[in-house]
DNA sequence: CAAAGCCCTGCAATCGATTACAAAACCTAG
DNA sequence: CTAGGTTTTGTAATCGATTGCAGGGCTTTG
């Protein structure tokens, strides 16, 4: 077997015409001939070729890649996001170079160097923690590449994004537990320093406030968005003299951890306690109870981010500012009811 | 601001040497003198410059990435195997390049052509549904390119793959089941064709038998390894007049799937019914109840199949019969218990 | 002091495509 | 039949790095 990987040059031998011929035939189809064409196609499927995207990258100083740069890759929410990524990305000729930017600060700028350097044509990025500036001004080259950041963003981000509508999203949750009968509300947060937890955060309190509740500081839970986290909030909820008989979690992680550990130490969901998330991942449906939630749009997030990116990529440069935001919806499940009366 | 990215040229310049002179001093420090090594470093640092990869890869002929081809992105499985190839790649300046090929059979070719062409230097397959054999005669150059298959593989592989005892976990799952007192043990069945399909109802058989138990044939429930499968084996096991009292169940969200329904149908686990799953995925012991299982290294599973790939892309080859066997252990938790007494 | 050997450096070819430019081929209309 | 215009084709330069080869400088040894 012939271990030669065929070049342009052997198609245009087989074809009996130059590479320029064969170049414009398989990119530009309707700038030769009929019969060249039909001669070029034919020699491309004896010789088996394929473009050899270095050369042309080289030539055409383009990657047709983009970089996707994520906290962490096996989170099944930001996997979920890069799926919409390559759904877009994919069919257009665009490869998806995926790191993930988990490994201390130092790595993930490590990292972008080597996805720098005529490797992506732009990048995509869903954590919220990396400082793009620093990050721009570490890599000349880097300071030309388009950058379109998704789901969160640094605050003061120098590039569009594409978010989704979490203080509404939050308010949205407020008011059903509120609807059920609930006044007395609790909170379970992201991460300190998140746009999430912050976003969501301020939903919560303008929620309460627009329907005329108070805020009781003393019900807003520090947390995170993992499962951990819920399951730790759960043990101050069972300590707490006055409890909050419904609590909005930040996340669905978080909500299943809470409602796990209460589980445990034989408390009842939505009966002593009624629980809505956000996010509305996969398994959410199928909790025990099944899971009230916001529901995001998480495949469209990354879809819409990959579109942007690409239209920046090619030139069509929306203004610098450009912030669409998703809608989020209530998904009324199992979890939340209304409280018992006294 | 300067808008040119500085290239090779622009540090020689600057160096004051040739541009040999700083491809070595960068690539080989030891075969060039201090006092070059010391300009051209400065001279790096000064002009900001990033070597250009795609000019690398085609001189080089070498692209410094590696292609994982997945059958959904989104499935929080494969996305931790994505993990843990990146988490190899990444440091040996690995870029990785993600395709889903659950798009119908043609589109998955399409890509593996568009990945194919100097773009990776090899492959991972996540997907055991893929024809390798086809895939390969495909495209030329894709023939000489090294694959290795991880978790699941097609039955006539001609690639190394890396995988877990999955058969050995499917006789750990019924042994603890009959260790619990169970007699009457029933299977889920993940989707028909799939290798993990095949193994594990092979190990499900084996271990009732080496137990001593009979193989109930009816007890075997056909199903796929998402949640809706799991809730419509509930719904059979509801109508049998003969039901088992344990289940093991091919996959984690199956089992999640099949308690969500039972519970909705006002049965309990493990009271009514025991549940066992196979992955442990993150949620799992945090499900209600949590969940009994067979965990998997995920992370490992990826971290392993980068290894073994980037071994022969470097020309290390191992025989082309390489095929680890990772082991997997059981978690016991809440959702197994003792069979009610009669 | 000359010869031999080693280390370091630079020149220039090379990887495989794209594309500017020019030439050739073909048409059309006068 | 020819000038002018359009379409199609080919030649050769180019992208930015790596690397084989050869030459220059320096050290070592006889």
């Amino acid at each position: 077997m012939k271990t030669e990987v065929p070049t342009i040059q052997d198609v245009a031998r087989v074809a009996g015409v130059s590479t320029a011929t064969v170049s414009r035939a398989l990119s530009n189809p309707e700038r030769v001939s009929e019969k060249a064409r039909r001669q070029v196609l034919e020699a491309v499927e004896r010789t088996g070729y394929v473009v050899n995207e270095a050369a042309r990258n080289l030539r055409q100083q383009r990657a047709n890649a983009i970089g996707v740069i994520a906290p962490d890759l096996s989170n099944p929410f930001f996997s979920s996001i890069i799926a919409g990524i390559e759904q877009i990305a994919g069919p257009n000729g665009f490869g998806v170079l995926v790191t993930e930017s988990s490994m201390t600060g130092q790595g993930a700028f490590e990292h972008a160097s080597l996805l720098a350097a005529a490797r992506v044509d732009g990048f995509v990025v869903l954590d919220g923690q990396i400082d793009l500036g620093r990050l721009r001004n570490r890599v000349t080259s880097l300071s030309q590449v388009p950058v379109v950041s998704a789901c969160e963003y640094p605050e003061d981000l120098p590039a569009p994004s594409v978010t989704v509508d979490n203080t509404g999203g939050a308010e949205k949750a407020v008011r059903h537990l509120a609807d059920l009968g609930h006044t007395k509300i609790g909170h379970i947060t992201g991460p300190r320093g998140n746009i999430l937890t912050t976003t969501r955060l301020q939903g919560f309190r303008a929620g309460l406030k627009s329907i005329g509740l108070p805020v009781r500081e003393d019900f807003i839970l520090p947390g995170d968005f993992n499962l951990e986290a819920g399951k730790l909030a759960a043990e101050i909820w069972r300590t707490m003299d006055d409890r909050p008989t419904a609590m909005f979690c930040a996340s669905d992680q978080q909500a299943f951890g809470f409602i796990s550990q209460l589980s445990r130490q034989g408390f009842r969901v939505p009966e002593d306690v009624s629980v809505i998330g956000f996010d509305d991942i996969e398994v959410s449906g199928f909790f025990v109870p099944a899971l009230t939630t916001i529901s995001q749009p998480r495949l469209e997030l990354g879809r819409m981010a990959a579109r942007m990116l690409l239209d920046r990529i090619n030139g069509e440069s929306h203004r610098e500012g450009l912030h669409p935001q998703l809608d989020v919806t209530l998904v009324v499940r199992d979890s939340t009811a209304a409280p018992r009366p006294e």
